[in-house]
DNA sequence: TAACTCAATGAGTATATACTCATTATAAAT
DNA sequence: ATTTATAATGAGTATATACTCATTGAGTTA
């Protein structure tokens, strides 16, 4: 009978997992550079423990931001089901970035200093976006009620504007606000004007 | 006789002179986060040299980026001259971002990790850069070109736009070939697109 | 010339942090 | 019941790197 674990294998499993999930929410918290002496003190098991489970610190970064990666990817497919209205579309998506603000906020300001297999992972959530903002793009020029842009420049204008927004966030909201919920309606308003004819 | 000074002080401020310009150099090449012993073995002087004349790492830091950020400034200043018209504003803009590419590259990758000190100095030359564009922007929507647009979001809208590039440039670059120097055309072109009626 | 001052040196210290491994306690197999 | 396998431990190792300080040797002053 292969598939009976004993208690063994299920708390080995059970352990790898917290761990993981203890990643996440401290990484969500303090940056994809927290080391992994917090993360084990957080989950509370020994350091070495980390290294039974993972073989590197990176490995157990690669591990939790694929996991955050798989959860907003799922978010971003769901943006196809009945937007091909660019304002409708892009409100969608910065409130799915919205919801994700911490994790986009670290990404983008830590991703020069990331190993590289976890890079392709932003590079996959923006390919999906990309797709949607496509549709919506060329059904609005031929609707005539957008200018006629390049997709490339436009969704790239667009990813820029939010970017600049969650780097600098401290700046535009002090407080420790969500700068996305503060700034959405400005941002979709003013970012669809330059888009209008 | 206060201005006379003898050998000591002379080489002391010379060698001063010389960790910072190093320190300009290298960490155009490798990052700011640079460790100071690299500055030292490159300025050719001990490690404990630096410490000398610079109390912290970050103190050197910031002594090298105020010396960019001068020299950057003063260029910015001279976008007044004679550009009210928004496109030629960008373009000397963009020109001059693309003479110092790679300060601003690793500014924009950096900052979130710099000392708050430091950070000051890019609102600084940002706030340069608006001013200029402000004016340019006015213009053009009194002369009826472009868009009655918020000054904020389009300035905001066109730094994001660069910045994005510098901070992705690999990706739009892979091998090494300046971003600004390939697509400053193409992102002056768009933009300009986006601003008009 | 002798005494003194100080810029520069570089070996040494302190700290952070990724990763190792002998040891332990408990589950599993005999 | 005894032996074996292994998940977990945590003290220890290796490395990076900012910063210190006693020492040196050349410039300055008396």
């Amino acid at each position: 009978m292969e598939n009976v674990q004993g208690k063994r294998q299920l708390q080995k499993v059970a352990t790898r997992e917290h761990i993981i999930e203890t990643a996440m929410l401290v990484y969500l918290a303090q940056g994809f550079s927290t080391p992994t002496n917090i993360i084990a003190q957080e989950a509370g098991v020994a350091h070495g423990t980390i290294f039974v489970h993972f073989p590197t610190r990176e490995n157990l970064l690669f591990h939790a931001l694929e996991r955050f990666a798989d959860n907003i990817g799922e978010k971003l497919h769901g943006l196809s089901v009945s937007n091909s209205d660019m304002e409708v579309l892009i409100r969608a998506h910065i409130e799915i970035v919205g919801e994700n603000e911490a994790f986009y906020k670290n990404l983008i300001r830590e991703i020069s200093s990331l190993p590289l297999d976890t890079r392709s992972l932003l590079v996959f959530l923006n390919s999906i976006a990309s797709h949607h903002f496509s549709i919506a793009l060329q059904r609005g020029i031929e609707d005539g009620k957008l200018k006629k842009l390049s997709v490339h420049m436009a969704y790239n204008t667009w990813l820029g504007l939010i970017h600049y927004y969650l780097q600098n966030s401290e700046f535009f909201s002090p407080n420790g606000e969500s700068v996305i919920e503060r700034y959405k309606d400005e941002l979709v308003n003013s970012y669809i004007d330059l888009l209008k004819k």
